[in-house]
DNA sequence: ACAGTGACAACAT
DNA sequence: TATGTTGCCACTG
């Protein structure tokens, strides 16, 4: 269950802050793991199995776009638009296509590499 | 233990 | 530039 890499994928995504974005190969190298992109997505997608746990709730998975800046749910039509919409709500412009415009310009800077490490070493406040 | 899978990313045409 | 192909990693049954 308590899968430690998503957890810590989670402990990342939480700290990205409103009208800013990242992607999942960005959150891999973050965690030291420079090729885990596709176990990022993975992770993020395990939530849906959880979001009736308000442990999980509050993790802002919409600020996690592919690099190329677009959103990558495919063959999930409602949560792709889901995705846009909450990204919308946040400043962030994103095409009917939905690709994010100016997507370099709403990158999330990262974390300091002190809290990085005390994520990876799951000494995270949460 | 092992093979299949997916909200990725880098290369190769 | 635009597609197609090939590694990758963590998780699952």
């Amino acid at each position: 269950m308590n899968a430690n890499f998503y957890e810590q994928v989670y402990a990342v995504v939480r700290r990205i802050p409103p009208g800013k974005v990242t992607s999942y190969g960005r959150i891999a190298r973050m965690l030291g793991r420079n090729r885990a992109a596709r176990a990022v997505g993975y992770a993020l997608n395990g939530l849906k199995d959880r979001h009736d746990d308000p442990a999980y709730d509050d993790i802002p998975w919409q600020r996690v776009v592919n690099s190329k800046g677009h959103i990558s749910i495919v063959n999930r039509e409602f949560s792709a638009n889901l995705q846009a919409d909450l990204l919308l709500s946040e400043g962030i412009p994103v095409t009917d296509e939905l690709r994010i415009l100016n997507f370099n310009q709403y990158l999330w800077e990262g974390l300091p590499l002190g809290e990085l490490e005390a994520i990876i070493e799951g000494r995270e406040v949460g």
